[in-house]
DNA sequence: AGGGCAAACTTGACACTGTAAAGATAACAC
DNA sequence: GTGTTATCTTTACAGTGTCAAGTTTGCCCT
Protein backbone atom coordinates (compact mmCIF):
# COMPACT_ATOMS: atom_id res chain seq x y z
CA UNK A 1 0.00 0.00 0.00
CA UNK A 2 2.01 2.98 0.74
CA UNK A 3 5.26 2.28 2.87
CA UNK A 4 8.23 -0.09 1.54
CA UNK A 5 7.82 -2.89 4.37
CA UNK A 6 10.35 -4.54 2.39
CA UNK A 7 13.05 -1.96 3.73
CA UNK A 8 14.99 -5.32 5.41
CA UNK A 9 14.54 -7.98 3.32
CA UNK A 10 14.04 -7.04 -0.05
CA UNK A 11 16.54 -4.72 -2.01
CA UNK A 12 15.03 -1.78 -3.24
CA UNK A 13 14.91 -0.75 -7.05
CA UNK A 14 17.73 2.14 -8.41
CA UNK A 15 19.93 3.07 -5.47
CA UNK A 16 20.15 0.62 -2.94
CA UNK A 17 18.82 1.45 0.22
CA UNK A 18 18.54 5.28 -0.68
CA UNK A 19 16.61 5.96 2.56
CA UNK A 20 19.51 5.19 4.90
CA UNK A 21 22.16 6.86 2.74
CA UNK A 22 19.89 10.31 3.15
CA UNK A 23 19.55 9.76 6.53
CA UNK A 24 23.41 8.99 6.94
CA UNK A 25 23.90 12.00 4.68
CA UNK A 26 21.77 14.33 6.72
CA UNK A 27 23.80 13.55 9.49
CA UNK A 28 26.81 14.37 7.96
CA UNK A 29 25.57 17.88 6.86
CA UNK A 30 24.54 18.37 10.39
CA UNK A 31 27.91 17.43 12.03
CA UNK A 32 29.49 19.84 9.34
CA UNK A 33 27.53 22.68 9.37
CA UNK A 34 24.71 22.56 11.94
CA UNK A 35 20.86 22.94 11.31
CA UNK A 36 21.21 25.35 8.68
CA UNK A 37 23.36 23.55 6.81
CA UNK A 38 20.64 20.35 6.32
CA UNK A 39 19.11 20.87 3.29
CA UNK A 40 16.69 18.20 1.57
CA UNK A 41 18.66 18.92 -1.98
CA UNK A 42 22.19 18.73 -0.10
CA UNK A 43 20.98 15.75 0.95
CA UNK A 44 20.15 14.27 -2.46
CA UNK A 45 23.27 15.66 -3.72
CA UNK A 46 25.44 13.69 -1.44
CA UNK A 47 23.76 10.51 -1.96
CA UNK A 48 23.69 11.54 -5.86
CA UNK A 49 20.23 11.41 -6.77
CA UNK A 50 17.75 14.29 -7.76
CA UNK A 51 16.71 17.03 -5.99
CA UNK A 52 13.24 15.78 -5.24
CA UNK A 53 13.84 12.02 -4.58
CA UNK A 54 13.88 12.23 -0.79
CA UNK A 55 10.14 13.13 -1.37
CA UNK A 56 9.19 9.29 -1.76
CA UNK A 57 11.25 8.13 1.19
CA UNK A 58 10.42 10.89 3.57
CA UNK A 59 7.13 12.70 4.46
CA UNK A 60 9.21 16.40 2.97
CA UNK A 61 11.94 18.28 5.03
CA UNK A 62 10.20 17.17 8.67
CA UNK A 63 10.00 13.81 7.85
CA UNK A 64 13.77 13.89 7.29
CA UNK A 65 14.38 15.76 10.29
CA UNK A 66 12.25 13.21 12.26
CA UNK A 67 14.25 9.87 10.70
CA UNK A 68 17.26 11.72 11.27
CA UNK A 69 16.37 12.40 14.90
CA UNK A 70 15.17 8.40 15.51
CA UNK A 71 18.82 7.68 14.10
CA UNK A 72 20.51 10.12 16.40
CA UNK A 73 18.71 8.60 19.16
CA UNK A 74 19.56 5.10 18.43
CA UNK A 75 23.18 6.48 18.39
CA UNK A 76 22.67 8.56 21.66
CA UNK A 77 21.49 5.62 23.26
CA UNK A 78 24.04 3.60 22.55
CA UNK A 79 26.59 6.31 23.52
CA UNK A 80 24.96 6.05 27.46
CA UNK A 81 25.07 2.26 27.23
CA UNK A 82 28.52 1.55 26.47
CA UNK A 83 29.64 4.44 29.02
CA UNK A 84 27.26 2.93 31.90
CA UNK A 85 29.16 -0.38 30.55
CA UNK A 86 32.83 0.59 31.29
CA UNK A 87 32.42 2.18 34.38
CA UNK A 88 31.94 1.47 37.90
CA UNK A 89 28.86 -1.03 38.05
CA UNK A 90 27.65 -0.17 41.38
CA UNK A 91 24.47 1.46 40.94
CA UNK A 92 25.59 4.81 41.90
CA UNK A 93 28.45 4.55 39.73
CA UNK A 94 26.61 3.01 36.70
CA UNK A 95 23.90 5.75 37.01
CA UNK A 96 26.72 8.95 37.01
CA UNK A 97 28.21 7.11 33.77
CA UNK A 98 25.42 7.20 31.96
CA UNK A 99 25.12 11.22 33.22
CA UNK A 100 28.68 11.29 32.02
CA UNK A 101 27.54 9.68 28.68
CA UNK A 102 24.93 12.27 28.32
CA UNK A 103 27.51 14.99 28.30
CA UNK A 104 29.76 13.19 26.33
CA UNK A 105 27.57 13.16 23.34
CA UNK A 106 25.94 16.40 23.31
CA UNK A 107 30.01 17.64 23.30
CA UNK A 108 30.81 15.28 20.55
CA UNK A 109 27.75 15.28 18.46
CA UNK A 110 25.84 19.01 19.65
CA UNK A 111 23.81 19.11 16.21
CA UNK A 112 22.48 15.59 17.09
CA UNK A 113 21.30 15.61 20.52
CA UNK A 114 19.75 19.22 19.21
CA UNK A 115 18.04 17.16 16.45
CA UNK A 116 17.26 14.59 18.96
CA UNK A 117 15.68 17.54 21.65
CA UNK A 118 14.68 20.28 19.50
CA UNK A 119 12.47 18.02 17.06
CA UNK A 120 9.20 19.79 17.01
CA UNK A 121 5.73 17.80 17.71
CA UNK A 122 4.34 18.74 14.04
CA UNK A 123 7.85 17.22 13.09
CA UNK A 124 7.30 14.16 14.81
CA UNK A 125 4.10 14.07 13.25
CA UNK A 126 5.81 13.76 9.63
CA UNK A 127 7.64 11.03 10.78
CA UNK A 128 6.92 7.67 9.23
CA UNK A 129 5.45 5.32 11.95
CA UNK A 130 6.71 2.27 10.21
CA UNK A 131 10.09 1.58 12.30
CA UNK A 132 9.74 -1.68 13.76
CA UNK A 133 12.13 -3.32 16.53
CA UNK A 134 13.23 0.47 16.97
CA UNK A 135 11.79 0.96 20.28
CA UNK A 136 13.44 -2.22 21.12
CA UNK A 137 13.65 -3.34 24.86
CA UNK A 138 17.05 -2.42 26.07
CA UNK A 139 17.98 0.43 23.36
CA UNK A 140 15.65 3.35 24.59
CA UNK A 141 17.42 5.60 26.21
CA UNK A 142 14.59 6.60 28.44
CA UNK A 143 14.56 2.99 29.62
CA UNK A 144 18.27 2.97 30.02
CA UNK A 145 18.10 5.73 32.69
CA UNK A 146 14.79 4.60 34.40
CA UNK A 147 16.79 1.13 35.06
CA UNK A 148 19.84 2.90 36.41
CA UNK A 149 17.29 5.18 38.81
CA UNK A 150 15.87 2.55 39.85
CA UNK A 151 17.28 1.33 42.79
CA UNK A 152 17.15 5.17 43.98
CA UNK A 153 13.47 4.96 43.93
CA UNK A 154 12.49 4.95 47.72
CA UNK A 155 9.30 2.62 48.28
CA UNK A 156 5.88 4.06 47.35
CA UNK A 157 6.77 6.74 45.77
CA UNK A 158 6.38 7.10 41.99
CA UNK A 159 9.70 6.55 40.06
CA UNK A 160 9.16 9.28 37.42
CA UNK A 161 10.41 11.82 40.01
CA UNK A 162 14.28 10.67 40.38
CA UNK A 163 14.17 10.10 36.91
CA UNK A 164 13.49 13.36 36.08
CA UNK A 165 15.52 14.65 38.77
CA UNK A 166 18.20 13.21 37.02
CA UNK A 167 16.72 13.33 33.71
CA UNK A 168 16.71 16.99 34.17
CA UNK A 169 19.95 17.58 35.80
CA UNK A 170 22.22 16.11 33.21
CA UNK A 171 19.95 17.66 30.33
CA UNK A 172 20.15 21.08 31.90
CA UNK A 173 23.89 20.53 32.29
CA UNK A 174 24.50 19.10 29.23
CA UNK A 175 22.53 21.64 27.21
CA UNK A 176 23.98 25.04 29.48
CA UNK A 177 27.46 23.29 28.18
CA UNK A 178 27.03 23.00 24.62
CA UNK A 179 30.14 24.15 22.29
CA UNK A 180 29.73 28.49 22.41
CA UNK A 181 27.36 28.54 25.04
CA UNK A 182 26.82 29.37 28.40
CA UNK A 183 29.22 26.96 30.55
CA UNK A 184 32.42 28.32 29.35
CA UNK A 185 35.94 26.13 29.36
CA UNK A 186 37.46 23.51 28.14
CA UNK A 187 36.54 19.28 27.85
CA UNK A 188 38.27 18.82 30.91
CA UNK A 189 36.74 21.97 32.85
CA UNK A 190 33.85 21.18 31.77
CA UNK A 191 33.68 17.32 33.08
CA UNK A 192 35.08 18.65 36.39
CA UNK A 193 32.37 21.34 36.77
CA UNK A 194 30.08 18.23 35.93
CA UNK A 195 31.28 16.19 38.25
CA UNK A 196 30.66 18.38 41.11
CA UNK A 197 27.45 19.49 39.80
CA UNK A 198 26.55 15.85 39.37
CA UNK A 199 27.21 15.36 43.40
CA UNK A 200 23.61 16.76 44.03
CA UNK A 201 22.67 13.44 43.13
CA UNK A 202 24.53 11.88 46.04
CA UNK A 203 21.27 13.11 47.97
CA UNK A 204 18.51 11.11 45.76
CA UNK A 205 17.09 8.33 46.88
CA UNK A 206 17.53 6.69 50.27
CA UNK A 207 19.82 9.14 51.91
CA UNK A 208 20.27 11.33 54.76
CA UNK A 209 16.92 10.51 56.31
CA UNK A 210 15.78 6.95 55.03
CA UNK A 211 12.62 7.13 56.53
CA UNK A 212 11.63 10.13 55.61
CA UNK A 213 7.60 11.03 55.98
CA UNK B 1 27.49 57.54 12.61
CA UNK B 2 26.39 53.78 12.18
CA UNK B 3 23.78 53.26 15.00
CA UNK B 4 21.07 55.45 15.25
CA UNK B 5 21.75 56.18 19.14
CA UNK B 6 18.86 58.65 19.28
CA UNK B 7 16.68 55.50 19.47
CA UNK B 8 14.83 56.86 22.60
CA UNK B 9 15.29 61.34 22.39
CA UNK B 10 15.28 62.36 18.53
CA UNK B 11 12.47 60.04 16.16
CA UNK B 12 13.94 58.79 13.33
CA UNK B 13 13.02 59.81 9.53
CA UNK B 14 10.55 57.71 8.01
CA UNK B 15 9.14 55.39 10.18
CA UNK B 16 9.61 56.06 14.04
CA UNK B 17 11.47 53.65 16.04
CA UNK B 18 11.49 50.86 12.90
CA UNK B 19 14.33 48.77 14.62
CA UNK B 20 11.78 48.07 17.93
CA UNK B 21 8.90 47.12 15.65
CA UNK B 22 10.80 44.75 13.92
CA UNK B 23 11.49 42.95 16.79
CA UNK B 24 7.93 43.18 18.50
CA UNK B 25 7.12 42.08 14.74
CA UNK B 26 9.09 39.10 14.64
CA UNK B 27 7.94 37.82 18.96
CA UNK B 28 5.09 38.18 17.13
CA UNK B 29 5.46 36.15 14.54
CA UNK B 30 7.66 33.66 16.67
CA UNK B 31 4.74 33.24 19.57
CA UNK B 32 1.98 32.61 16.90
CA UNK B 33 4.00 30.21 14.53
CA UNK B 34 6.77 29.25 16.09
CA UNK B 35 10.76 29.03 14.65
CA UNK B 36 10.34 28.33 11.54
CA UNK B 37 7.34 31.37 11.11
CA UNK B 38 10.40 34.00 12.13
CA UNK B 39 11.46 35.52 8.95
CA UNK B 40 12.95 39.22 7.41
CA UNK B 41 9.83 39.41 4.85
CA UNK B 42 7.31 38.43 6.91
CA UNK B 43 8.17 41.12 9.26
CA UNK B 44 8.88 43.69 7.41
CA UNK B 45 5.14 43.44 6.23
CA UNK B 46 4.04 43.83 9.63
CA UNK B 47 5.88 46.84 9.98
CA UNK B 48 4.84 48.04 7.22
CA UNK B 49 8.06 48.37 5.65
CA UNK B 50 9.64 46.79 2.27
CA UNK B 51 10.98 43.35 2.58
CA UNK B 52 14.83 44.78 2.32
CA UNK B 53 14.49 47.41 5.09
CA UNK B 54 15.51 45.24 7.60
CA UNK B 55 19.02 44.09 6.63
CA UNK B 56 19.59 48.31 7.40
CA UNK B 57 18.66 47.87 11.01
CA UNK B 58 20.18 44.12 11.50
CA UNK B 59 23.00 42.53 10.18
CA UNK B 60 20.62 40.16 7.89
CA UNK B 61 18.59 37.45 9.53
CA UNK B 62 21.44 36.35 12.37
CA UNK B 63 20.90 40.19 13.64
CA UNK B 64 17.37 39.76 13.84
CA UNK B 65 17.61 36.78 15.86
CA UNK B 66 20.55 38.18 17.76
CA UNK B 67 18.19 41.34 18.72
CA UNK B 68 14.65 38.96 19.40
CA UNK B 69 16.99 37.10 21.76
CA UNK B 70 18.29 40.12 23.40
CA UNK B 71 14.83 41.49 23.82
CA UNK B 72 13.24 38.00 25.48
CA UNK B 73 16.13 37.72 27.64
CA UNK B 74 15.35 40.70 28.92
CA UNK B 75 11.49 39.96 29.45
CA UNK B 76 13.13 36.49 30.74
CA UNK B 77 14.26 38.03 33.23
CA UNK B 78 11.93 40.30 34.48
CA UNK B 79 9.50 36.99 34.57
CA UNK B 80 11.70 35.77 37.17
CA UNK B 81 12.14 38.95 38.73
CA UNK B 82 8.59 39.81 39.54
CA UNK B 83 8.00 35.69 40.28
CA UNK B 84 10.71 35.79 43.06
CA UNK B 85 9.06 39.21 44.34
CA UNK B 86 5.57 37.96 45.00
CA UNK B 87 6.59 34.90 45.98
CA UNK B 88 8.16 33.69 49.69
CA UNK B 89 10.97 36.11 50.95
CA UNK B 90 12.66 33.64 52.64
CA UNK B 91 16.30 32.45 50.78
CA UNK B 92 14.75 29.41 49.75
CA UNK B 93 11.61 30.51 49.27
CA UNK B 94 13.14 33.10 47.19
CA UNK B 95 15.30 30.19 45.19
CA UNK B 96 12.19 28.42 44.48
CA UNK B 97 10.05 31.13 42.87
CA UNK B 98 12.68 32.01 40.40
CA UNK B 99 13.13 28.38 39.21
CA UNK B 100 9.05 28.61 38.97
CA UNK B 101 9.38 31.99 37.15
CA UNK B 102 11.99 29.77 35.00
CA UNK B 103 9.36 27.18 34.12
CA UNK B 104 6.56 29.78 33.72
CA UNK B 105 8.26 31.48 31.00
CA UNK B 106 9.52 28.70 29.32
CA UNK B 107 5.34 27.02 29.25
CA UNK B 108 4.22 30.36 28.25
CA UNK B 109 6.87 31.15 25.83
CA UNK B 110 8.08 28.54 24.23
CA UNK B 111 9.81 30.18 21.39
CA UNK B 112 11.37 32.47 23.30
CA UNK B 113 12.81 30.15 25.61
CA UNK B 114 14.09 28.75 22.43
CA UNK B 115 15.04 31.40 21.10
CA UNK B 116 17.16 32.84 23.91
CA UNK B 117 18.95 29.34 24.86
CA UNK B 118 19.20 28.33 21.01
CA UNK B 119 21.27 31.17 19.55
CA UNK B 120 24.40 30.22 17.58
CA UNK B 121 27.73 31.52 17.95
CA UNK B 122 27.70 32.87 14.99
CA UNK B 123 24.30 34.47 15.50
CA UNK B 124 25.74 36.53 18.75
CA UNK B 125 28.89 37.70 16.19
CA UNK B 126 26.41 39.27 14.51
CA UNK B 127 24.27 41.00 16.92
CA UNK B 128 25.03 44.91 17.17
CA UNK B 129 27.02 45.21 19.68
CA UNK B 130 25.29 48.50 20.66
CA UNK B 131 22.75 48.02 23.20
CA UNK B 132 24.04 50.50 26.19
CA UNK B 133 22.05 49.96 29.40
CA UNK B 134 21.25 46.04 28.68
CA UNK B 135 22.93 44.56 30.89
CA UNK B 136 22.11 46.59 33.85
CA UNK B 137 22.49 45.60 37.55
CA UNK B 138 19.73 43.47 38.53
CA UNK B 139 17.80 42.88 35.43
CA UNK B 140 20.33 40.29 34.50
CA UNK B 141 18.73 36.72 34.31
CA UNK B 142 21.94 35.06 35.65
CA UNK B 143 22.66 37.88 38.09
CA UNK B 144 19.59 37.14 39.94
CA UNK B 145 19.83 33.94 39.97
CA UNK B 146 23.44 34.20 41.64
CA UNK B 147 21.73 36.21 43.71
CA UNK B 148 19.14 33.97 45.38
CA UNK B 149 22.04 31.03 44.92
CA UNK B 150 24.30 32.89 47.27
CA UNK B 151 22.88 32.30 50.21
CA UNK B 152 23.21 28.13 49.69
CA UNK B 153 26.83 28.87 48.95
CA UNK B 154 29.35 26.86 51.11
CA UNK B 155 31.86 29.08 52.71
CA UNK B 156 34.96 28.41 50.40
CA UNK B 157 33.21 26.80 47.65
CA UNK B 158 33.41 27.99 44.04
CA UNK B 159 29.56 30.02 43.91
CA UNK B 160 29.33 28.88 40.31
CA UNK B 161 28.91 25.10 41.53
CA UNK B 162 25.29 25.93 43.39
CA UNK B 163 24.77 27.95 40.82
CA UNK B 164 25.10 25.51 37.90
CA UNK B 165 23.29 22.84 39.78
CA UNK B 166 20.42 25.19 40.28
CA UNK B 167 19.92 26.19 36.78
CA UNK B 168 20.68 23.16 35.37
CA UNK B 169 17.96 21.50 36.99
CA UNK B 170 15.39 24.28 36.57
CA UNK B 171 16.79 24.31 32.52
CA UNK B 172 16.50 20.51 32.32
CA UNK B 173 13.49 20.52 33.51
CA UNK B 174 11.71 23.36 31.87
CA UNK B 175 12.78 22.45 28.48
CA UNK B 176 12.02 18.70 29.06
CA UNK B 177 8.49 19.96 29.91
CA UNK B 178 7.91 22.42 26.81
CA UNK B 179 4.99 21.81 25.44
CA UNK B 180 4.43 18.68 23.34
CA UNK B 181 7.95 16.98 24.36
CA UNK B 182 9.12 14.06 26.65
CA UNK B 183 7.54 15.11 30.02
CA UNK B 184 3.12 15.18 29.22
CA UNK B 185 0.31 16.23 30.95
CA UNK B 186 -1.69 19.52 31.86
CA UNK B 187 -0.07 22.66 33.74
CA UNK B 188 -1.09 22.03 36.90
CA UNK B 189 0.63 18.11 36.90
CA UNK B 190 3.53 19.67 35.71
CA UNK B 191 3.79 22.26 38.41
CA UNK B 192 3.61 19.41 40.85
CA UNK B 193 5.89 17.49 38.76
CA UNK B 194 7.86 20.70 39.41
CA UNK B 195 8.03 21.19 43.06
CA UNK B 196 8.54 17.33 43.56
CA UNK B 197 11.74 17.70 41.41
CA UNK B 198 12.88 21.22 42.81
CA UNK B 199 12.72 19.08 45.77
CA UNK B 200 16.74 17.86 44.93
CA UNK B 201 17.32 21.51 46.11
CA UNK B 202 16.32 20.91 49.91
CA UNK B 203 20.16 19.32 50.10
CA UNK B 204 21.70 22.16 48.10
CA UNK B 205 24.16 24.48 49.97
CA UNK B 206 24.34 24.20 54.13
CA UNK B 207 22.07 20.50 53.94
CA UNK B 208 20.25 18.24 56.13
CA UNK B 209 19.87 21.20 58.91
CA UNK B 210 17.81 23.34 57.28
CA UNK B 211 16.04 26.24 59.75
CA UNK B 212 13.13 26.57 57.20
CA UNK B 213 10.59 23.57 56.83
C1' DA C 1 7.84 -15.25 -22.04
C1' DG C 2 5.47 -11.22 -22.21
C1' DG C 3 2.31 -7.63 -20.70
C1' DG C 4 0.98 -4.84 -17.18
C1' DC C 5 1.89 -2.34 -12.97
C1' DA C 6 3.59 -0.08 -9.21
C1' DA C 7 7.50 1.73 -7.02
C1' DA C 8 11.73 4.58 -7.52
C1' DC C 9 13.42 8.15 -9.35
C1' DT C 10 13.86 12.59 -12.81
C1' DT C 11 12.46 16.76 -14.81
C1' DG C 12 10.44 21.08 -14.74
C1' DA C 13 8.03 24.56 -12.56
C1' DC C 14 6.46 27.69 -8.79
C1' DA C 15 6.32 30.33 -4.48
C1' DC C 16 9.06 31.77 -0.93
C1' DT C 17 13.35 32.89 1.41
C1' DG C 18 17.82 35.84 2.33
C1' DT C 19 20.97 38.98 0.30
C1' DA C 20 23.15 42.33 -2.46
C1' DA C 21 23.37 46.50 -5.53
C1' DA C 22 21.48 50.57 -7.17
C1' DG C 23 17.98 54.17 -7.06
C1' DA C 24 14.52 57.42 -4.57
C1' DT C 25 13.29 60.23 -0.41
C1' DA C 26 13.35 62.76 3.57
C1' DA C 27 15.69 64.89 7.50
C1' DC C 28 19.56 67.46 8.84
C1' DA C 29 23.98 70.63 8.66
C1' DC C 30 25.71 74.65 6.92
C1' DG D 1 18.93 77.00 -0.62
C1' DT D 2 22.52 73.29 -1.26
C1' DG D 3 24.82 69.17 -0.19
C1' DT D 4 25.11 65.01 2.65
C1' DT D 5 23.78 61.13 4.92
C1' DA D 6 20.87 57.78 6.74
C1' DT D 7 16.46 55.54 5.73
C1' DC D 8 13.89 53.01 2.88
C1' DT D 9 12.44 51.09 -2.01
C1' DT D 10 13.13 48.73 -6.13
C1' DT D 11 15.11 45.23 -8.71
C1' DA D 12 17.50 41.19 -9.30
C1' DC D 13 19.54 36.66 -8.18
C1' DA D 14 20.77 32.22 -5.98
C1' DG D 15 18.97 28.80 -2.99
C1' DT D 16 15.20 26.40 -0.64
C1' DG D 17 10.82 23.10 -0.17
C1' DT D 18 7.12 21.27 -2.69
C1' DC D 19 4.09 19.86 -6.19
C1' DA D 20 2.73 17.75 -10.87
C1' DA D 21 3.96 15.35 -14.53
C1' DG D 22 6.99 12.26 -16.98
C1' DT D 23 10.56 8.32 -17.24
C1' DT D 24 12.84 4.38 -15.96
C1' DT D 25 13.21 0.00 -13.53
C1' DG D 26 12.19 -4.12 -11.25
C1' DC D 27 8.50 -7.31 -10.05
C1' DC D 28 4.20 -10.10 -10.49
C1' DC D 29 0.87 -12.66 -12.81
C1' DT D 30 -1.27 -15.05 -16.46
Amino acid sequence: MNTQSTAHSKKPHHHGDLRRALVQAGIDLLEEGGLPALTLRKCAAKAGVSHAAPAHHFNGLDGLKAAIAQEAFRRFSASMLTAAEVGDPSPRGRLKSICRGYLHFGQTHPALLQMIFGVTPEEMEAADTDTPGDHEKGTNAYQILSEACAPFVPAGTDPRIVEIQVWSLAHGFTLLALPGRFIEGGVDHTDALFDQVMALLNHVGPTVSPASP
